[in-house]
DNA sequence: TTCTATGCAAATTCTTTGCATATCT
DNA sequence: AGATATGCAAAGAATTTGCATAGAA
């Protein structure tokens, strides 16, 4: 489950704006959002922040996740469960989400944001929808484990 | 939560195929999930089940349930939490999900599948990623509460 | 100071599992 | 008959909540 790709800034001042309280186990855990190099789900993001503040509870990382997570700053993934039950916690970049799950090495790709564009204009189009948050899943095989396929489809 | 979209076809038979005993509960599950009006969570086929055959039980749902994702026959969904945390089943059509989701009246379009191959060529040709399970979900304004939208953004 | 967030522990909710019986093939 | 699915009840996970205290604005 390893990320490639663009990372993020000022979920902090996000979180300020939205008129949050900037408590240290809150900086820690938007400053754990904002640098993870995988996905994380709540479990990790406890065992991360317990890590550097021992006294950094559970509830509070499910109370903050979920903050988050109405305020739309954080979304929750489940990567199309391709490798587990779990959700997974991610800074909403803008309003796009793209994920390339590999089913094979379970590696996780963020591609440029190069067809949203189309996407959208394609939906209002067609649709008369206007979409605001895009998530865009697919699970399938990337370049890597393509290249070196075993036999079977 | 309204599906005004195509219908599916056969999940008895592809049950069938894949080596799984047809027993009346697992028809009256398939049947539920072919004819569902709107995605449904476990609680839902669950209370659908219990009204048709009272005999029916939680953990047969859940187990059935379970057994169809593993098959990739059925596919759980999160329709991006517009209206909750929960999850919600849905026959896998093809190997293709979209969902338009709206975040006023929360119904869930299910667009025709017009994008579906320039998506995927686009993304084997730029990330040499060949797609095999797609799912596209947007949340935003539907056409007729575009329509009839109040002032706030 | 005032209001909100936190820790803690208990309560909920959701989902899974062991076992004996019933059911499908 | 033989294998698998089911109901039931109990166990397990995951997540939420009430309350007193600590901490931010």
């Amino acid at each position: 489950m390893k990320r490639r790709s663009p990372p993020n800034d000022g979920l902090l001042e996000r979180m300020k704006a939205r008129g949050l309280r900037l408590t240290g186990q809150r900086k820690l855990l938007a400053e754990l959002l904002e640098t993870a190099e995988e996905h994380l789900d709540a479990e990790a993001v406890y065992r991360l922040a317990k890590a550097k503040d021992g006294t950094v509870h559970r509830a509070t990382v499910y109370r903050t996740l979920n903050r988050l997570k109405k305020l739309g700053l954080v979304d929750e993934l489940d990567l199309m469960h391709v490798s587990g039950e779990r959700h997974y916690y991610e800074i909403r970049p803008s309003t796009l989400h793209i994920h390339l799950v590999c089913t094979a090495c379970k590696g996780v790709e963020e591609p440029s944001e190069a067809f949203w564009d189309d996407l959208k204009r394609r939906v209002e189009n067609e649709n008369g929808f206007r979409p605001e948050v895009v998530r865009v899943e697919m699970a399938g095989l990337c370049a890597a484990c393509l290249g070196r396929r075993p036999r079977r489809s």
